[in-house]
DNA sequence: AGCACTTCATAACATAGGTTATAGGCGGCT
DNA sequence: AGCCGCCTATAACCTATGTTATGAAGTGCT
């Protein structure tokens, strides 16, 4: 799962937006890569900002220790993401990151970046608009930890996983795996583990979702979407017009 | 308070990096101004991304519905503060933008603001550090209510207020004005209003926060700050050196 | 295969925060 | 001044979720 095959940036190509230049400069961005093994910490909160990555194959997460020992996980990264553009325009990590199992990344500079910036107004305008999207999937868990409730929360959240996955090719007849464990489902979602694990059953006997060890299943996809209300604009809104042309 | 005086900028200019064109750009954004209303709302979710405002004077939130007739207060903005800038690279409003004071406001258009990157590297830098800073509020309310007590969570948030309004002149005596009812109150912070109450209550018995009427007073700030662990790094983090330079 | 370790399910109990209700204070309007 | 409506405070009660505990199942290592 490359750059290339990222939504955004396919949006661009098939409007004809993207220069030949432009998809040299972003296959280059992932010239470099490297293996990473399940729990590796890629970097931790208030280190330097000295690389960004796209993340080629295995799940992430970045997340912020809290005082009483437990975490906030604040947001998943499948492939094809990039992780650490949160960081872009500050000197320091705000939050840390850590594989959630084995993987491949493509690290690159953020003088990297700047230059593919200052080279091509399209991809800058590709980079802003996947920053956007990035921020947009944060706002919407922050209105669902807000005020709803756990089974809406995760069912949400599971939906959403659902939703970016198939996007990948990584849902087959209606299955994909989920790599996190209830712990870090309820660090991701403010919940306690056990309150998870109950979830679980109540979304099972309501027929709603089925997950045995890692793979999660969707009797009715339909019905899950209606009882979580969910909205898709928030990932698939399609670029406006003015990033499109290539001006 | 203009753009001019934002913090950004200030550093940006401080460290030289603004030409005279890049100032003038920027007084430009706020050509045009007008006067809002209490509660007047700027747009609503889902219209056309037409425009994007400086906030010159008055408060302003930016809220999603819910389902349950409730709605979710995603971001308080400052004087000063530019409003809607999530909505970049959107062509739908992802939310409703509302006064809370009666204010004023300078609107500018996406394809101004588009010119302006295209034309200053360094103000394009400086609208994603802006943009970045932003989200970085966001993040922090997110871990905040997450997995924190009402009092963190208003605390908190009552805390980070007090700083931001500082930084633009708006705390006197180490007294500012809040002209948030603790119903909105509640819908930043996820709580019922009835619970925004009892928490007031509770800081005032605890001698941490006295609210009178819209005056808001801390008798220790130091000791506020500690009962919510406030940690300052996500609005006072410098700007990179490569933002710095006016190459 | 056997052992240690982690993950998961479920139960029993504790509590923060939601809900509903009531009453007082204050501001704006006529 | 008087009325009406909103905001706030507080109480009583309810519920979703946290906490602690226990056992079963799964995973990985030797």
């Amino acid at each position: 799962m490359t750059l290339l095959n990222s939504i955004v940036i396919q949006q661009l190509k098939r409007h004809g937006a993207l220069s030949e230049v432009d998809e040299t400069l972003l296959i280059e961005l992932e010239h470099n890569s490297r293996r990473v093994t399940a729990g590796e910490i890629l970097w931790q909160e208030g280190s330097d900002v000295e690389l960004f990555c796209v993340l080629k194959a295995g799940w992430a997460y970045s997340f912020r220790y809290l005082d009483n020992g437990s975490m906030q996980i604040l947001k998943v990264y499948l492939p094809g993401d990039i992780i650490g553009m949160r960081d872009f325009g500050f000197s320091k990590r705000l939050a840390g990151v850590a594989m959630i199992n084995a993987g491949v990344i493509c690290p690159f500079s953020p003088q990297h970046l700047c230059q593919l910036i200052r080279t091509s107004p399209t991809l800058a305008a590709g980079m802003v608009a996947i920053a956007v999207r990035q921020q947009a999937m944060l706002t919407e868990r922050l209105v669902y930890i807000g005020r709803h409730t756990a089974q809406q929360r995760l069912g949400h959240f599971l939906y959403e996983i659902y939703l970016r996955l198939r996007r990948i090719g990584a849902v087959e007849e209606g299955r994909f795996q989920l790599p996190l464990s209830q712990e870090q489902l309820g660090d991701v979602l403010g919940l306690s583990a056990v309150h998870v694990s109950r979830t679980f059953s109540m979304l099972r006997e309501e027929g709603l979702v089925l997950k045995e060890r890692q793979e999660v299943f969707f009797p009715d996809p339909g019905a899950l979407a209606k009882m979580v209300e969910f909205n898709t604009t928030y990932l698939d809104e399609a670029l406006p017009p003015a990033f499109l042309s290539s001006d």
